[in-house]
RNA sequence: GGAGGGGUACUCAAGCGGUCAACGAGGGCAGACUGUAAAUCUGCUGGCUAUGCCUUCGCAGGUUCGAAUCCUGCCCCCUCCA
């Protein structure tokens, strides 16, 4: 039996526990709706988060619904004051739903989940009925958001149909007749938009449950692709399984209490067994087994672990590598060609750095001699760094 | 429309005729130490056919032996006034 604690473990917000407690009392199924963008179809584990979430309450019982946001999709959302984004084609969004599919399934239960589209109701309603909905809501109110009462203050624009979306998104809720939405903290507005939409409609306003956002493997700022700090669940396991481990012992609590899907009390056990003397890095084993699993199919964690600890504890060379063969003039292949024709360095410059700096390895012999020329017949592993290896070979030219 | 301020490498930010491939900080990368952790220390952080050469300081010209630095035009951003 799944508790509320346990439903909403590292949750920021619930907006009506007492209802929530509730309505989880009654024992009927909830409807549990969460948005999705169709723009980004690539997930990370911060996104997984929410979905993870959403799991649970379908382990306890309620109905997920993946709502994909393919009419406002279709318009581009300019919220976020600086970028504006282009519209979608319907080609795309039906490619990236698809794309959201294949990941969110590896931890949605397919059976107990809605997929939805909001074209649905939004593509055939009239323009009176839009602004009928319109009517629903203040300026006022909206001025509230926080990101519009700042750019309103700061004279920057708002364009008039930015209003809108937090309308539809709240009717949204209205069509799908959701008991609960969640969402990222950065939501919260929207959500409660919902809430006072469905008032109007009679019915039960939705419980509101925001979530934080992950930080990234940095420990610092919000994973995002584009920091750099992400781990993708589509990243092969042993990548993901090494970045799970370079995370902080700090971080890796945060990763436990919000990824993982141990009970609490679990966790509070590992917590005590660290502060007792285990070492962290075993812990930090368990959640890398735990994640890599459930991306890349049981046993597929155990492997990734016996490869990081083959690599780096023994310092091993990896298994299995990009490999590579070049021709290799009548004076052969200068080694700063040679890296940066594997795409082990950007640039040459930047391999005679490496190789300075004694970073670069062939065969794991330290190359020292910047004028080293490899020649043809060659076949080694070129490596820089820990972590970046490539075998070559070398042909005549 | 008027007045002023500003655009420098991944980001922030110095420099304001030569010693500038450009201070410093952050980030990133590498080395040491480790548990590929954190923290710490050290080095690197434009390119190349590499002890030299080439290209970079919003864009295009110009002055000068020599410009990121001075002049002219253009583009963009910000602040104040109308």
């Amino acid at each position: 039996m799944t508790t509320l604690d346990e439903l909403t473990r590292g949750a920021a917000e619930i907006i009506q526990a007492d209802e929530l407690k509730q309505r989880l009392a009654a024992g009927h199924p909830l409807r549990v709706k969460v948005g999705f963008d169709p723009t980004a179809p690539d997930l990370h584990l911060g996104h997984t988060v929410i979905i993870n979430a959403m799991r649970r309450f379908q382990d306890a019982g309620h109905v997920a619904i993946f709502l994909i946001g393919d009419f406002t999709g279709m318009i581009g959302d300019p919220t976020g004051k600086n970028v504006t984004r282009k519209p979608l084609s319907e080609d795309e969004i039906r490619a990236n739903a698809k794309t959201y599919a294949e990941q969110v399934f590896k931890i949605l239960d397919r059976s107990a989940t809605e997929v939805r589209f909001n074209s649905e109701w939004f593509g055939g309603m009239s323009a009176a009925d839009m602004i009928r909905l319109a009517s629903r809501y203040t300026v006022a109110r909206m001025l509230e958001r926080d990101d519009f009462e700042n750019r309103y203050r700061s004279g920057q624009p708002i364009a008039v149909h930015e209003f809108l979306y937090p309308l539809v998104q709240g009717y949204d809720s209205v069509a799908l007749k959701a008991d609960i939405e969640m969402g990222g903290t950065d939501q919260k507005f929207n959500l409660l938009v919902g809430r006072h939409l469905q008032a109007q409609e009679n019915q039960k306003p939705q419980i509101i449950i925001t979530w934080p956002l992950l930080e990234g493997t940095d420990g610092i700022q919000k994973m995002s692709k584009s920091l750099g700090n992400y781990i993708g669940i589509t990243d092969p396991p042993d990548e993901m399984f090494g970045k799970l481990m370079s995370i902080s012992d700090d971080l890796m609590w945060r990763y436990f209490e919000l990824l993982s899907f141990r009970p609490t009390a679990e966790l509070a056990a590992l917590k005590t067994a660290v502060a007792d003397g285990r070492n962290p890095r075993d812990v930090k084993f368990e959640l890398g087994l735990e994640l890599v699993d459930r991306f890349h199919g049981a046993g597929s964690g155990e492997q990734a672990r016996e490869t990081f600890i083959a690599r780096f504890r023994q310092g091993e060379m990896p298994e299995d590598m990009p490999e590579k063969t070049l021709p290799a003039g009548a004076e052969g292949l200068g080694v700063a060609a040679a890296l940066t024709a594997c795409g082990l360095t950007a640039s040459n410059s930047e391999a005679f750095r490496m190789i300075q700096q004694g970073a670069v390895k062939i065969d794991g012999q330290r190359v020292d001699d910047r004028g080293l020329a490899l020649q043809a017949g060659f076949a080694g592993v070129l490596q820089v760094g820990k972590r970046k290896f490539v075998r070559l070979t070398l042909v005549g030219a």
